[in-house]
DNA sequence: TATTGTTATACTCTATAACTATA
DNA sequence: TATAGTTATAGAGTATAACAATA
């Protein structure tokens, strides 16, 4: 069970994310992108070979089959990700990134995950220790996978 | 300056605060308050005391003046906050909440700093471990008081 | 008949421009 | 003249409803 202490752990956690320097890292990471942040968070979750179903990427994001189209219409407008049509199922179009699309990806998440400048606070042993309690924590969560394919 | 190590612990965060459960925390804290998520940002930001002025609202979240002329109608139309003269300036209008928004913004940051499961995958040690390391790093980062103010 | 995706449309969120009041 | 806030309006972003194709 969480403790009083991992309770504040976490809020403390929260307020870095949500305040100062990162408060809107996420917009100038898509106006870097050149997308709008609706188009970033799909880009993220995406890759180059396994494609994803459109229904899935709806369930995924919570949000309209409508949208999806809208969304996919952005990326394959830029050039970064297209419509695969599914091998068995011809009702499906599966949706992959291009070569540009990897890459916009990758520099996206570059700046998303560049730590706060007060990280540089700890020293060299205490990165490692937060590291490492990190580690433990990512592992526990069963949801974590889709993000760590692409790191 | 931030190590690889540390590079890697804000990454496994960001990751964390971006998927699974912690992924629209937001939007359900929002729905709970009977607020959008436009309101609950500026309704966290605010306090019963000091009083904000609208120009400043604009200036923190970087956003256009008629903006907060929304945001503040929002606001008020919920009873969740009212604008107040400025002693001096005639010009300006402060924001400060009522007693139902301090009620409101309490009742959110509950829920918005909730840790996520997978935190108990550490010990009672680990989680102060947790806790101790970012404090450190939380105090050394100068853009946190106004978050920590309401703490 | 049920499901995937698209189109047409409407509603919410946010910005730009023109305006009023005050400094 | 410059600044704080409002109003009117327009543009993104997102949803709902009706539809076509496939299962």
């Amino acid at each position: 069970m969480a403790t009083r202490a991992g309770r504040e752990a976490w809020q403390l956690i929260s307020e870095m994310m949500f305040n100062g320097e990162l408060q809107d890292r996420f917009h100038e990471a898509s106006a870097a992108a050149g997308v709008t942040p609706g188009l970033l968070k799909s880009l993220i979750h995406l890759d180059q070979n396994e494609g994803l179903p459109m229904r899935e990427m709806a369930d995924h994001f919570g949000c309209d089959a409508s949208y999806v189209t809208t969304i996919v219409d952005g990326l394959e407008e830029r050039g970064l990700a297209l419509r695969r049509p599914h091998p068995t199922d011809r009702r499906v179009k599966s949706v992959v990134l291009t070569d540009a699309g990897v890459q916009a990806r990758e520099q996206a998440l570059e700046r998303l995950y560049q730590p706060p400048a007060a990280l540089d606070a700890l020293t060299g042993d205490e990165q490692r220790m937060l590291r490492d309690l990190m580690r433990k924590v990512a592992a526990a969560d069963p949801t974590l996978e889709s993000a760590r394919r692409g790191a």
